[in-house]
DNA sequence: GAAAATAGGGTTAAAATAATCCTATTTAAC
DNA sequence: GTTAAATAGGATTATTTTAACCCTATTTTC
């Protein structure tokens, strides 16, 4: 209920993972999944997600892995979500309106897109950058 | 994957319902879900965490049925959805820190708590007679 | 007392999410 | 060139969450 993906989670420390580590520096997917207890294959899957958005590039064979592609002022915390969940849809009428038995009467559904893009704004607020800067432990 | 549940839909259409047909009115969950092609048992529990959370008062017996039982310019969009699925959890160490293994080290606890207030006001920022009063037909 | 309604516990069904399995491909090192 | 370590990704299974349904009790009007 209006909770984040587990697989995003992972992306998002992923991504704050590799920005700890250096622009250049290659981290495998193991390496991540074993520093913060993830499973290996799902993180995996979010990694590739990541690549395919351009946030990560990898390396592939033996000494291989995965590095930031971008500057982390450059990447914000929306751009990770739309990379793994793609473009949220905070009420189901936007993502089929033809399934809902009151779409011509319905008072919110203009409301609620609103509100998705307030959301939405709301993560794009936040680079990676602003986001280890804030919170120093 | 941030999406609201249909509990919560089914529980602001009914508010919405009830507030067009003004406050003294007694609607039965019958008529509510006959009218908006909803589960009439699953909008019942809707209406029961409605009246819990003092949002709806209802009447029970023949000719019974539930009603507003505030303005609906006291009610928010948060009102309900706190009635409805509890206060929001964005992320899971929120809900159970123990069971996170990267607890102490994690980047953006701070920060994803951070953006579920600002969430969380934006719902609290539109009462039901705004939403109404936004979307005219 | 019958009928129409809410109240609510408990179970089942369906959907979404997370995890795992498996195979292919790439590439460095030996 | 063979091996080993890595990404790539399709397919399947398991788990969890959500939604729906079933059933009985209670309330209240007629």
């Amino acid at each position: 209920m209006l909770q984040v993906s587990r697989k995003f989670e992972y992306g998002l420390h992923a991504v704050t993972y590799m920005a700890t580590k250096g622009l250049g520096r290659v981290v495998t997917v193991k390496e991540m999944a074993d520093e913060m207890g993830f499973s290996q294959e799902f993180l995996s899957k979010a990694m590739q997600s990541l690549k395919r958005a351009g946030i990560a590039a990898s390396v592939q064979g033996v000494n291989g892995g995965y590095m930031l592609a971008k500057a982390i002022a450059d990447v914000t915390v929306a751009d990770i979500a739309i990379a793994i969940e793609g473009r949220p849809h905070l009420v189901r009428c936007g993502v089929k309106a033809d399934s809902c038995e009151i779409f011509s009467s319905c008072h919110h559904r203009g409301y609620m897109n609103n509100l998705q893009h307030k959301i939405q704004d709301l993560l794009a607020a936040t680079t990676i950058h602003s986001l280890l800067k804030e919170i120093e432990p």
